[in-house]
DNA sequence: TGCCGAATTGAAGATTTCTTCAATTACTGC
DNA sequence: GCAGTAATTGAAGAAATCTTCAATTCGGCA
């Protein structure tokens, strides 16, 4: 291995890991989108965004090409909708094992949590 | 939303963001294994091993149980594996999406490049 | 009880990532 | 060319994460 698998795939999910570049790729999933309009979605500093999406182009996940005035960024490969779905559906499962937990807590609350992680 | 989706997602992809807790989500692929035999296929300190343990146990993405003198952990769910692969998929288009760019400039060192990001 | 090995915890310093600002580039229209 | 808008860049301080060490907990066993 040149570079170790896991170390690249470390670095792929810390490149996901922050909210802006999270929406960046959702709103993304719909078109290509100018910076523009990626601004007006997403509640953030217009130089704030670019070091963001810098992040994004860095890694390849996503382009950007220049049409008059403004910049287009697309997402780069058609698998992106997939990783956030997979991701969501997680998610989701955590969530509701966390829910479930508080359920269980509620119900007897001297036993039960013991046998889940901590 | 209470907690905004896009940020759970964020911190979702922060806490897959370190080498040894990728290696830890694959070797638990396999099935539950005590911390000793995870210490044994990943290099690292066995300190070190507890403090990313605690991360992926904080987040519920795993579980830990007490066995006699050693304790076992597994993963919470069985979507893991889906979001793994789905990673891979999109990394090995990544790095085919690079290897073919610099295939493009050795074969026209002047054209090419500018329209892919960046 | 006292000791041993397995694993976790807390804390401190080192490293990395974030945010923000000012400066700069690139294009459009006058 | 010059002004004006869109977007990016570089740099610096603030904030979060990593690594490592010593100390602690927990169960098993003499």
């Amino acid at each position: 291995m040149p570079v170790p698998l896991y170390q690249a795939k470390a670095e792929f999910f810390r490149m996901l890991g922050h909210p802006v570049r999270i929406r960046v790729l959702e709103l993304l999933q719909d078109g290509p989108m100018p910076v523009r309009e990626l601004l007006a979605n997403i509640e953030v500093e217009r130089s704030n965004l670019s070091q963001q999406l810098a992040v994004l182009r860095r890694s390849g996940i996503v382009t950007s090409v220049r049409e008059a005035d403004t910049v287009v960024y697309s997402l780069a490969g058609p698998d992106v909708a997939e990783l956030l779905g997979a991701a969501r559906r997680i998610l989701t499962e955590l969530i509701a094992g966390q829910q479930g937990l508080l359920d269980e807590l509620r119900a007897t609350p001297s036993v039960g949590a013991l046998s889940r992680g901590r």
